[in-house]
DNA sequence: GGCTCAGATGTAAGCGGTTACAGAGGAAGA
DNA sequence: TCTTCCTCTGTAACCGCTTACATCTGAGCC
């Protein structure tokens, strides 16, 4: 064994400058054994100052890098974790990473990031070559399910769940209220005197979606309107299925007085439509959007919508994933952190009071018999 | 040496459930030995079918997935590529990734991602880590220089720069013609009658900002007008600060009828201030963007802008580093492969003519010495 | 001077894979 | 029947680093 290595070492006879020198060459140049260097640069054990020195010098002469993949195999420790995500598009995605990115950096981890996550199967396999890659893992999968969750994720590492449906409470999760923030949108068009709200929905099977559309539910039957399934259009969270829903919705008649769309890309393609149908925003047409994107304050008209920290989620799942990294190195059965985030409303130009508001001056909280839309 | 790992494979007595298994359990398991079951697990080499499922029960058994660190360190493969960005925000970014995201995943190469660079230290301490953890580099760095790279830049690693300013020429690159692109941009707005074209530019030291900046002032020179400073604002390619300028431009007396923002991220901004304002686009004020962010043609006015395949930008940028690292290993200096990207112009709806059109009905070619603005 | 003890350094066994090389067995050809 | 060769499998040397343990040195103390 020695000697293979000292062959190895020395066998290299003029150190040739081509190849990327190991720890070997830089304890031969340095006259010192691989265990010093080692000590030396990672600041481990006691090593004299002048030996301390001696390595540097001989790094530098060198061009030394050490080798990631074999101190990651020796310590068991990778500084890089995982994030999955259902998919790449858009500004929401764009910044919960920049979230994530700016306190993984900040810690020293690496991001290992991956998109389009929809096929279950293409997915667990990508989580299986993560192993021995990643020191963690956070994953946002709405459209997967929770018992999916439990065969496919790796065991051994820790890993946060974003917006997880909540079926799985063996690992740590962190998700935003999507059915509270759903009802702030609606309660406050119904507040401002509408009464027939469309509700522009995201892809099927999507748990973020059916909350939010169950939370624009609860809002009308709390308002004591009646729920009618024509104004409950599909969409799939894209810019493109906004816009061709807001054409149906500006040809319905009696058309509705506001649109809750439940994200903000859907919205901004909503607004498209409207302005193609000359129908102007807010006069003949109100809008709330979801998630607050960065530009949606810079629309126009400006785009009320429900506030959700976006990179703070992000930079909160990997500080909880950090936590459980390096703090809570064995964490019992049962002891999952579960966080829920409550959005605010962020009330700017899009939602105003309809036109034709109603005579009888009723409050949002009057439940009303009074149909609407059939 | 063999002892050891006897021990080691045997030394777990019932196979300790909790720990994840290696290659030697599977052996044990199977009752074979580690090079027949990495030969099975790999297709390497020749394998009975009967023993190839002897080794698939034993993993399916144990549970067992391939040390990643291991296999990197073996192999000298790690099948990942690290992206440094210069920043995380918006869609621009959003898209590149996706983009390179695709490409990689579909070659089985995971992503390194990293955001924020503009420290030249930090970058180049980060470059530093991603040693043997990455197989290729894809870095957009505007802000950096030639020089810098030439230092910084691992060798013995396949790297593409995208939108580098052509400095350091050995390695390979991928660039969008900025300034042609500015040019399209401004020779549009000429041709639709304007004389004062305002340019909102990006930051200092940013070499996609400077090239812009020279296409605009070409473009103006081309047509024989005068450059003014004063019509030359200074952004950060934010969308605040497109606020903030176009503030600055809706105050000018005598005002421009049109500006060119650098980006599409300050076009936005913009466009809001110019509503704030009570300035109509087109109508009272054009407006021409830079880059064709997914959201551009769903703003109100539909922006006009400079397209840039964004996401393509990525998927070459991936193809280009993937032929590096596996077709032609040892690229000969002087053979790096620069790629040019002509962007064409996306006209839609935020640039017209202005209001008051020139009675001289002057094309946009005919050099005059009128001074529109001073 | 001999002792202890702490500090500095070296030796070599891992980490978990891949793979060159060797060996065993069986079939085909002489 | 004896080579020869091919197929299949095993042995062990790597990949480049960390680190437990051993070793050596010299200072401090009696």
């Amino acid at each position: 064994m020695r000697s293979s290595r000292a062959v190895r070492a020395s066998g290299t006879p003029a150190g040739d400058p081509a190849a990327t020198p190991s720890i070997y060459e830089v304890a031969r140049v340095a006259g010192l054994s691989v265990a010093t260097v080692s000590r030396a640069l990672n600041d481990k054990g006691p090593v004299r100052a002048e030996t301390r020195q001696r390595v540097l010098d001989a790094v530098e002469r060198l061009g030394y890098v050490p080798h990631s993949a074999a101190r990651m195999l020796s310590t068991r420790k990778t500084m890089s974790i995982g994030v999955l995500l259902p998919d790449m598009h858009g500004a929401f995605f764009s910044e919960i990473v920049r979230g994530i990115d700016l306190a993984a950096r900040a810690a020293g981890y690496h991001l290992l990031v991956s998109g389009s996550h929809s096929d279950a199967a293409e997915t667990a396999a990508l989580l299986q070559t993560l192993h021995g890659r990643v020191d963690g893992l956070i994953l946002m999968a709405p459209a997967l399910g929770g018992a999916w969750l439990q065969k496919a994720l790796p065991r051994r590492v820790p890993v946060v769940l974003i917006n997880d449906d909540g079926t799985d409470g063996r690992h740590d999760s962190l998700r935003i209220d999507n059915r509270r923030g759903a009802r702030l949108a609606v309660e406050h068009l119904l507040a401002l005197g509408h009464r027939a709200v469309a509700f522009l929905g995201g892809p099927e099977g999507n748990a973020d979606a059916a909350e939010r559309l169950a939370g624009y539910r609860e809002a009308l039957v709390a308002a004591g309107l009646p729920l009618s399934r024509h104004l409950e259009l599909a969409g799939d969270f894209g810019e493109e299925s906004g816009l061709q829903a807001g054409a149906k919705v500006a040809a319905l008649v009696p058309r509705p007085t506001a649109i809750f769309a439940a994200n903000d890309a859907m919205a901004i393609g909503c607004l498209a439509a409207l302005r193609e149908h000359n129908l102007r925003v807010p006069e003949d047409l109100s809008l709330v959007g979801f998630d607050d994107v960065p530009i949606a304050r810079y629309l126009t008209p400006a785009l009320t919508t429900v506030q959700v920290p976006i990179a703070e989620l992000g930079r909160q799942a990997m500080a909880c994933l950090l936590s459980s990294i390096d703090g809570r190195p064995e964490n019992p059965e049962g002891a999952a952190n579960h966080t829920v985030i409550a959005p605010t409303l962020a009330i700017r130009a899009s939602a105003a009071a309809p036109a034709e508001a109603p005579k009888k001056h009723e409050t949002s909280r009057t439940p009303t018999q009074r149909r609407t839309s059939t």
